[in-house]
DNA sequence: GCCCAGCTATACGGAGGCGTATAACCGGTC
DNA sequence: GACCGGTTATACGCCTCCGTATAGCTGGGC
C-alpha cells in the first residue's frame, strides 16, 4: 500500500494553524492545500466537504484542550484546589490553544454546534476554578461570581485593547489574581 | 437634484449590521445591497471601495461608542465615579452595540488599524472605571486590577459559554460586581 | 521488477464576490 | 414639458473558492 504522505491529521493541523490565525473564514481548502504544499486533490478522500474537516478541527481541540487541562494538573502533580493553580489558570492553556480559543469563540457566536462544544470546554474549566476558589472562600454565590471574574479575564484581556500606564498586562493580571485569590474581608482572619 | 434615495449612510448602517450578525467577512457589498432592496450600483457613488466602508464603518462605530458612554454620563446626570455607574458599567454599551462591539474585538486581533481603534475606546473605558473604583480603593494598583477585571468581564462574559448551575449568568455577574465595589478588607471598615 | 492502493496534479463547472462601464430611470428645476 | 444630475439596474471581466472527475505518480509488498 502507498505511504500516507499527507495523512488525516495534517490537513487537521494546517486547518487548526488557520483558524488560528485568520478565523473559520481563512480555513480554506485551497490555502489549507496551498501551506502544505500540496494541492486540494488528496483532502477529498478524507473529508466529505469542508464542514467535515470543521468538525474534525473541532474535535481535536476539544480533545486537546480537555487533555492539557488534565495533563498539567496529574503531570505537575499539584492539588487543583491550589492558590497557585488558580494564578497559573489565569494564563490558561498552552500558548499555542490560546488564538485557537478565541477564535472558537468567536465562531461559536454564530455556529450553535460550536457554542455547545465551546458550552463543555468552559464548563469544565470553571469547575476548575470554583474547585480552587473553594478552599478559601465558603459562600458558593461567591465563589461562582470569583471563578466567572477568574475566568472571565483569562479570556477578555485578549480582546481588550486598554493601555496600562506604568504597568505591564502581566502585571495588572497577576495582581488581579491576588484579589481573586484573597478571602473576603468579612470572613476573613 | 436628485433625491438621495439611499443615501452614504443607509450603506454604512446595513454594514454594520452585517458586522454584528456575521463578522468582517460577512460585510460583503452585493449581500448589503440586497438588504436595502438595491444592486450595488450605486455603492461605488459613495465608496471607493469595500474598504473605505469597512473604515466608515469603524469611524461610525467609534463615534458612538465614545457617544454613547459620554451620553450616558452628561444626560444621566450621575457621576461616573458612582458604584451604580460602575455596576451599570458592566452591561456597557446599548443593547445594539454590543455586538458589534464583539465583532470589532475579533476583527482587531487580525488588523492592525482596528487594533488602534479599539484600544482608544478601551481606555476612554477604563479610565471611565479607574474614576469609578477610585472612589473607594486608594491603592493605584488594586484599581487597575479591579479596572481590568471589571472591564474582562464585561467584554470576556459575552465570550463565555460556561453554565451556573442555580442561577443566572445575570445573578453572577451581580455579585462580581458587588465584590468588585467592596473596600479592600485590609483597608475596610 | 511488477503491481496496485493511496496519494497527487490538473482540469472543469458552478457559485459568489469585487470593481467598472454603461444605459435606463426619475424627480426636482426652469 | 423638457432638461439634467444623481441614482439605479444590468452586464461584464476577473478572481477565488468549492466539490468532482480523471489521469499520473510512487513506493511498499510480493
Amino acid at each position: 500500500m502507498g505511504a500516507l504522505r499527507t495523512p488525516r491529521e495534517k490537513w487537521v493541523e494546517a486547518g487548526l494553524r488557520a483558524l488560528a490565525e485568520g478565523g473559520v473564514e481563512a480555513v480554506r481548502v485551497e490555502a489549507l492545500a496551498k501551506a502544505l504544499g500540496v494541492t486540494k486533490g488528496g483532502f477529498y478522500g478524507y473529508f466529505a466537504d469542508r464542514g467535515a474537516l470543521l468538525t474534525e478541527m473541532l474535535d481535536a481541540w476539544e480533545r486537546e484542550s480537555i487533555d492539557d487541562v488534565l495533563e498539567r494538573i496529574e503531570q505537575e502533580g499539584t492539588d487543583p484546589r491550589d492558590l497557585d493553580e488558580l494564578a497559573r489558570q489565569f494564563t490558561f492553556s498552552l500558548d499555542h490553544l490560546i488564538p485557537i480559543d478565541l477564535a472558537v469563540r468567536d465562531w461559536a457566536r454564530r455556529d450553535q454546534a460550536v457554542a455547545e462544544r465551546l458550552r463543555r470546554v468552559d464548563n469544565r474549566r470553571m469547575q476548575l476554578l470554583r474547585d480552587a476558589i473553594s478552599t478559601f472562600c465558603s459562600d458558593p454565590d461567591e465563589v461562582e461570581a470569583r471563578s466567572l471574574l477568574a475566568i472571565c479575564a483569562a479570556i477578555g484581556s485578549h480582546f481588550l485593547a486598554a493601555d496600562h500606564p506604568g504597568r505591564t498586562r502581566a502585571e495588572v493580571i497577576a495582581h488581579a489574581g491576588v484579589i481573586l485569590s484573597r478571602p473576603p474581608g468579612d470572613a476573613g482572619r
